[in-house]
DNA sequence: TGTTTATTGTTATGTTATAACGTTTCATTA
DNA sequence: TAATGAAACGTTATAACATAACAATAAACA
C-alpha cells in the first residue's frame, strides 16, 4: 500500500511536502519535454499550500493576490488542466476541487481519503484493492480505464480530538 | 455481489426497471411516511428513463416539456435533494448527474460502473470489496462514513460493436 | 375550521467551467 | 538572426450547475 495518509493526516512539516512535488514535478517535466511555465508552477505550488483539496476560484484569488493583479477563469482553468493532464494533481469530483498528487511518477489508483471535518485529504494506493475492483469488473464485464475512488469520513488527527475517542 | 449491470448494461425491456423502482420508492415512502408528491414522482420517473446519469437542468427540460410550463430550478433541485436523502437516486460527482438507485432497501455501497461510450451506469455492491475498503482505512486509522466509488471504462455492450472485440 | 407544517413558486444570484478569438512567447530552422 | 509555426496566455462573454430568500399554497391534524 502507498500512501501519503501518515503526513496528510497528521501535523508535520509541510515544507518537505511542496519541496518534493516541486521537484517530482520539474522532473517529470523535463522527462516529458513539457514546459512547467511561472503560471503553472505557480498553481501547482498553490495547491501544495496544504493537504485540503482547493477549489478553482479559490487558486484564482490567491494567484490574482500573488501576482496582484485580477486572474480570469481560463486562465486558471489551463494550468489546472496541464496539471491533471500529467498527472500532477487530481481533481477530487465530489468537491468540485483540486489536490496534489504525493507520487506522481508511479502508476497507481486514485483513492481519496477524505476528511470531513479538517478536509485534509489523503491519497492511497492498494494492490489487493485493485486486484478486487479488477475481479469485480471482469465479473460484470467491464473494461475498466479509469477510476475515482472517494472515501469520506474523519482522519485520525480529528478522531483524536473529539469528545468520542477510539 | 448485488449489481444491476446485467440490466443496465444490456438491450432489455426497460419498462420493468421503471415499474420496479416506482414500486420501491411508494413502499419506502409509506414505511417511511414520506410524500411522494407529483413533482417527485415525476422527477424520480425521469430519472428512470433510461440508465444515464441525468443532469438536473436535463430533468427539468423533460419536466417542462410535460408539465406544458417552465419550471424554475429550484423545483427541480427539491425533488433531487429529496430522492437523494431517501436513497431511491445517487449522483454520480464526476458527472454532475443522477442516476436511480436499483436497490434502494438495502444498504450497500455506492459503486458505479460507468460507461464512457454509451452512458449507461450500473451499480455494484460487493462484500469482499466492502472488507477491503474497510481495512484499508483501518490501517490509515480513518474513520469511513460514506464512499463514493466510480469506475468508468466501457461496458459490454460497447465492447462488443467496437474493432477490438475480448 | 383554524393552525401548523411541509411543499412549491418565483426572483435573484452564487459557483464552477468553457468557448471563441486575438496576442504574445518560445523553439526551430532556413 | 529573422521568419515561421506551435504553444501558451489574455480577455470577454457565456454556458452549466446549484442555492438563498421570501412569498404563496397545500396538506396534516388538533
Amino acid at each position: 500500500m502507498i500512501s501519503n495518509s501518515r503526513v496528510a493526516h497528521h501535523p508535520h512539516s509541510h515544507s518537505r511536502c511542496i519541496d518534493a512535488a516541486l521537484r517530482q514535478a520539474k522532473q517529470i517535466c523535463k522527462l516529458k519535454k513539457l514546459r512547467l511555465t511561472s503560471t503553472r508552477e505557480l498553481v501547482l505550488k498553490i495547491i501544495w499550500q496544504g493537504h485540503r483539496p482547493l477549489g478553482a476560484y479559490q487558486i484564482q484569488d490567491i494567484l490574482a493576490a500573488i501576482n496582484r493583479k485580477s486572474i480570469a477563469p481560463p486562465t486558471v482553468y489551463r494550468a489546472i488542466n496541464f496539471l491533471l493532464l500529467h498527472g500532477l494533481i487530481h481533481k477530487v469530483p465530489s468537491l468540485n476541487a483540486f489536490i496534489g498528487c504525493p507520487f506522481p511518477n508511479s502508476v497507481h489508483s486514485n483513492i481519496f481519503l477524505i476528511c470531513q471535518d479538517c478536509g485534509n485529504t489523503a491519497e492511497i494506493s492498494d494492490n489487493s484493492l485493485n486486484k478486487i475492483l479488477r475481479s469485480v469488473c471482469d465479473r460484470a464485464q467491464f473494461r475498466l480505464k479509469t477510476q475515482n475512488i472517494e472515501l469520506s469520513g474523519t482522519c485520525p488527527s480529528c478522531s483524536k480530538s473529539t469528545n468520542f475517542p477510539d
